[in-house]
RNA sequence: GCGAGCGUAGUGUAGUGGUUAUCACCGGGCGUUGCCAACGCCUGAACCCGGGUUCGAGUCCCGGCGCUCGCACCA
């Protein structure tokens, strides 16, 4: 960080010009909670819109939309309720407050992984010394969730909910119809962009942690048996900075970074790629921006595999995007949960036809005779070879032995042919954090110069997110120059797309500094020669460079 | 969550119990044949919230909220 007050000053215009501002401030405001303003909030929408654009060309994915509000039951089943707790307990004597693992770390080898219940017993059962003030006494044990609770519904017919932490149970709970929307055929993903929540306990750094923020994921399914085929072909020639587990950091392209086996899935490796072109076309600096493999023990409940990609600012590198391989977790979970089936099909080259030639029960015959063992009597005797000859002892799986006589057996002699079978798929997770991207971008973005000795600041903005794209500026308004230079900025504004700024107030040169400061690519000002010959001077932000074009052709 | 520091116009600030609350940038209006925060005139805008001490509180005390830092925590 060779920060000398660059944040500071960073923070301070993009609050002073409407980027982003801390939210509900006129009531004291409130921790973790910001505002995208006048100018933030295109930014953010253009940004969302960019996302969607740039994940949508996959040609195999569909944007869904589903409710923040959900149901205690499916965070249960996707392990929120249990990974996103806490488990605190209180001092009797100071009223200090500990997690219940954290005191237990002496007593077990992995506390983290007990229930409430476990915690709870073993904690009266060793009684660890209060850390602050060495007394042994403990109150019960609490969950401290991680997440927003809420009731859906109202009194007795109340049930509990959170605002969901994620986007992606929207996606696992639709795979069905996501599913036949693709006509059964995989790999397809779903994807959506939207709002998340945690109640952090300590939000900090602005906007790097919030407790409400805006995320963009996309659940890519596949089948984990067949070969994922993937054109890696448009990041040959970039080189890209990976950090593989437990190696130093290498600078390398996807190409080549699969091929080493840096890398272990095809699709992974295309997610990074296409991941890389979004956050450089939305004008990160691609020198401060890297991608790290997640240690064993960092990944979460779900993860098989992970690769964040992480970009440097001026709270040092930060995690902004998270590629995970979630394998068949997700779907397997609210399988059970839930009973029903989330499942894709696969056809097999030819039919496995099983032929099966040996003995089964007769049922007319076992059943009154074994009564409630006839079901284990009928696993047994299906295992025997077809050269067993009746009577004979079996031993049943509950290790019972009972003799079968040849008067409870029949011949079992079918053939079952299998078309495909049904298989739970895996999942590829690329899920971005918005609002730290928006940060960074503005971070990159953000230059501090000298203009004829005076500081002067820009954001260079790429004009895929830059909130404003034109700003039309009368050189003074009289003798119709104004009323000219509203006409242009109503015709750019009713061009789809578009959105211009009048700006008439101060001088030109002010106008032009303080639309640099918000980034706006293209400044057009209309001057005496407009009124005479119709042309406007066109002046780029980053060169400062003035053309004089026709109002007619600026579009 | 604990500890420390801080909270004054949009921004940065001055203000050690009595001021019409300081200064700068800033914002708005008008003028300017004028093109990179130029200039002139006019003008706008603040003591985080609540309680207490006091004749009197921006200033002292208590609580809350927020910000920063350290510790703890952290998909």
């Amino acid at each position: 960080m060779t920060d000398d007050g660059r944040l500071d000053r960073l923070s301070g215009m993009l609050k002073r010009r409407g980027f982003i501002l801390p939210a509900f401030e006129i009531h004291g405001g409130a921790k973790g909670l910001y505002d995208f303003g006048p100018v933030g909030g295109r930014m953010h929408s253009k940004i969302n819109q960019f996302w969607r654009d740039h994940w949508l060309k996959l040609g195999n994915v569909v944007e869904i939309s589903c409710p923040t509000v959900t149901p205690y039951a499916v965070l249960e089943a996707s392990g929120h309720v249990g990974e996103f707790s806490d488990f605190m307990t209180q001092c009797l004597n100071c009223e200090e407050a500990s997690r219940a693992d954290t005191l237990l770390e002496a007593h077990h080898p992995n506390p983290d992984a007990l229930k409430m219940e476990e915690l709870q017993a073993l904690l009266f059962e060793t009684l660890p010394p209060c850390p602050a003030c060495g007394a042994q006494t403990w109150s019960e044990v609490s969950a401290q969730n991680l997440m927003f609770n809420t009731m859906i519904g109202a009194g007795e017919s109340g049930r509990p909910g959170f605002l969901r932490p994620e986007t992606a149970q929207g996606m696992f709970t639709s795979f069905n119809a996501l599913f036949r929307h693709f006509r059964e055929r995989l790999p397809f993903g779903g994807m959506q962009v939207g709002k998340g929540y945690r109640n952090e306990i300590a939000p900090r750094q602005g906007m790097i942690r919030l407790r409400e923020f805006n995320m963009a994921e996309l659940e890519y399914f596949m089948d984990p048996e067949s070969e994922q085929h993937e054109d890696l072909s448009p990041w040959a020639n970039t080189p890209i900075q990976l950090l593989e587990r437990e190696k130093e950091p290498t600078i390398i392209t996807l190409p080549e970074a699969f091929q080493n086996g840096i890398i272990h899935h095809a699709t992974l490796a295309r997610f990074l790629g296409i991941t890389y072109d979004f956050l450089v076309a939305v004008g990160i600096d691609p020198q401060r921006l890297r991608f790290r493999q997640h240690e064993e023990n960092e990944m979460a409940h779900y993860a098989e595999d992970c690769w964040d990609a992480e970009i440097e600012g001026s709270y040092g590198w930060i995690e902004c995007v998270g590629i995970a391989h979630r394998g068949c977790y997700d779907l397997l979970q609210h399988e059970e949960a839930t009973g029903k089936t989330l499942r894709a099909r696969r056809e097999f080259a030819e039919p496995r036809v099983t032929t099966i030639d040996a003995w089964t029960i007769n049922g007319a015959t076992a059943g009154p005779a074994f009564k409630a063992q006839a079901g284990l009597v009928k696993d047994a005797v299906e295992a025997l070879p077809k050269a067993t000859t009746f009577p004979t002892t079996v031993t049943l799986a509950n290790g019972d032995s009972v003799e079968v006589g040849e008067e409870h057996v029949k011949a079992n002699q079918k053939t079952i042919s299998e078309s495909g079978e049904w298989y739970t798929p895996h999942v590829l997770e690329p899920a971005f954090g918005i609002d730290r991207i928006i940060w960074h971008v503005l971070d990159h973005a953000y230059t501090e110069t000298k203009k004829n000795g005076e500081d002067y600041t820009l954001m260079r903005l790429k004009e895929t997110v830059a909130p404003v794209d034109y700003a039309v500026l009368p050189l003074f308004e009289k003798d119709g120059m104004g009323d000219l230079a509203w006409t242009i900025h109503q015709r750019l504004c009713q061009t789809s797309g578009l959105v211009s700024m009048y700006d008439a107030s101060g001088s030109i040169g002010r106008r032009y500094a303080r639309a640099d400061e918000i980034g706006v690519p293209t400044c057009i000002t209309v001057d005496h020669q407009t009124l005479e010959d119709g042309t406007v001077t066109v002046r780029d932000r980053d060169t400062t460079d003035q053309t004089r074009v026709h109002m007619d052709q600026l579009l």
